[in-house]
DNA sequence: GCCTACATGTAAATAGTTACATGATTGA
DNA sequence: TCAATCATGTAACTATTTACATGTAGGC
């Protein structure tokens, strides 16, 4: 799944609880997800062209919001359409090619309080298994090649492996807190804290 | 910097050890750094064009390897030129354009072995104030838009800023390193075990 | 004989950023 | 009135991956 469909995914789900100009939902993305992809609007606005030529998008020019009672001119709220909720419920519902890669599993978990638990533990596990398969693959390419290394990539090669694990510990705990506490649809209510 | 720049760095400093092929360059390129960007051969091959067009690399046919006794065709072994080992030397000695960046960086503290102490520590400070200036930025934008975000993407952000602390805590501690134990260059040979 | 790793390269497609162009609104 | 922020969009450029094309060498 490239980037720009991870987008598409990101941008259908924050449109799930209101229409937002484009201006807004580039504030919320660089927000919304881990540290911290800024998005230039270079993509971003193509990318919403393309989702209204796909009709998953609609748009209204200025007074969906009472507020702008004011002549603000020249913005654009997006609206999901009806086909545009139904790509998104069929996306919520399927484990999503490639939603153990790094973009796209923020993504999706960023989204998770709008799937059940067994859509949830399903993504969590796809991407345990998936980071567990890096740190096998590193380790092992890394015992083949270690004494070609000095101290200083030694060190940078320990560090970024422990990163990985912590990532997975990471996942382990919310695995567990899936498991012990299923619940559906959690749309702005809590999970057991995991902290 | 982009991309391709410290792309040339890596090969340079790889290079100062010993010829290699691309095919080498490419497997150690992915065992060296961190978690563990993989390059394309379409990106690496262009990469030492344009060096070997820059005179920073001089090229050999085959039998630069002792080893290969038997017929070993078209391998190519690329070696560093007076002005490629000039280039390294120079940007070894500089800040380098950028060395904060995440790509960059890495490469940089790769080389770490082949560079002193005050221009270690430069970049190890110079990371962490990119990095604290990260963290400032996004926990004070995180602030303003709090309560639009659910328990999940909360627990990402938490996440997510949680791994930048780390990062710094772990060039703290490098930098103290490098304060109390401060050494020249130290090529194969080891800093103070900073486990 | 076949699979895996070694080995080099290019063309086409894709992705993405930067710089530009434009203009309104808000608050100091 | 000046700066910052809001707001939309495109064109040119840069970067990078994927797929292809081609062949050797070593082990099972």
């Amino acid at each position: 799944m490239a980037k720009t469909d991870v987008l598409t995914l990101a941008i259908l789900g924050m449109l799930a609880e209101q229409p937002l100009h484009g201006y807004q939902i580039r504030k919320l993305l660089g927000s919304e997800l881990g540290p911290f992809r800024a998005l230039s609007y270079g993509s971003l606005y193509p990318c919403l062209k393309r989702m209204v030529a796909d009709d998953l998008l609609s748009v209204e020019g200025e007074d969906f919001d009472a507020r702008a009672a004011s002549s603000r001119r020249s913005r654009i709220a997006y609206r999901l359409t009806d086909a545009g909720k139904a790509k998104l419920a069929a996306e919520l519902a399927s484990d999503g090619a490639h939603s153990w890669d790094d973009d796209a599993f923020d993504v999706r978990f960023s989204m998770f309080g709008k799937t059940d638990s067994a859509t949830r533990l399903r993504i969590l596990e796809g991407r345990r298994t998936r980071l567990a398969e890096r740190l096998e693959e590193v380790s092992s390419s890394l015992k083949k090649v270690r004494d070609r290394h000095d101290a200083y990539t030694a060190e940078l090669q320990r560090h970024g492996l422990e990163q990985v694990e912590r990532e997975v510990q990471w996942l382990d705990q919310l695995i567990e807190t899936e498991r012990s506490a299923p619940r559906g649809n959690t749309t702005k209510s809590a999970p057991a804290d995991p902290n």
